[in-house]
DNA sequence: ATAGACCTTCGACAATGGTTTAAGGTCAAG
DNA sequence: CTTGACCTTAAACCATTGTCGAAGGTCTAT
């Protein structure tokens, strides 16, 4: 598969891939005779993966370390469990931290309502 | 106050002040005579308030539109509220992704503990 | 054979939110 | 008077997450 069809399948820019392949997010495809790139089907979930992961509030860097077949930091099965615990608890405590905030800021804006100081 | 004060009181970066001030989201201060900026006792809570709404999740130019005494756009009471009532029904909705963020990773955990299989 | 739609690489550009560096002025203490 | 800790500016640099353009090769259809 061509990157295009690949690209028209998932969604993704071309040019996207690439990026994604010189950032080690995709594996170096191998060639076509021409010198084009050359995807397997599997590519496509690998993509969905990234997108999935990436709506999940991962960055790059971090889903270059958990994806398998990685092909800059390759991980073991227990270093990626122990990532995805971190996340978890970091998710955790981004909830917490908005929780506060949102608390916080109603009360903002109850104040300002209630009396005209500007008050910020 | 001179701005490293200011930075120590408040934990932000006089480099960070200074990027605040040339982006709006500070006033531009007056100066002592040798042209150091002297700060009123009224911008460690401006810079809280920064702060905060960093946190919140606002963008450097959504907190320079509704801060006060903004030397470039300056809103008012009315705008500032709704801004932050959208503001708060934003964080709500994020908190609502991270929940579910949450549950997905869990579940992505259970799995890779559960059966070898990578199946990413 | 020639147009149009693909593909290649490489480098430049963009927005966001800063930090670092270079070159220099100021101030208080020893 | 010199040292160290501040302060000033402007410009360069950084990471992140890409997009765009140039210059060129390839493939398919007419």
């Amino acid at each position: 598969m061509k990157i295009g069809e690949l690209a028209k399948l998932t969604g993704v820019a071309t040019s996207r891939i690439r990026f994604y392949e010189k950032h080690g997010l995709m594996p170096r495809p191998s060639r076509q005779d021409n010198g084009y790139r050359d995807y397997p089907e599997s590519m496509i979930s690998r993509l969905h993966t990234i997108t999935m992961s990436k709506a999940l509030g991962f960055s790059l860097s971090e889903i270059r370390r958990f994806l398998p077949d990685d092909p800059r930091e390759n991980m073991k099965r227990q270093e990626i469990i122990s990532n995805l615990e971190a996340k978890l608890a970091d998710v955790d405590s981004q909830i917490k931290r908005l929780q506060k905030i949102k608390n916080n800021v109603k009360e903002i804006i109850t104040n300002m309502k209630a009396n005209g100081a500007s008050s910020c």
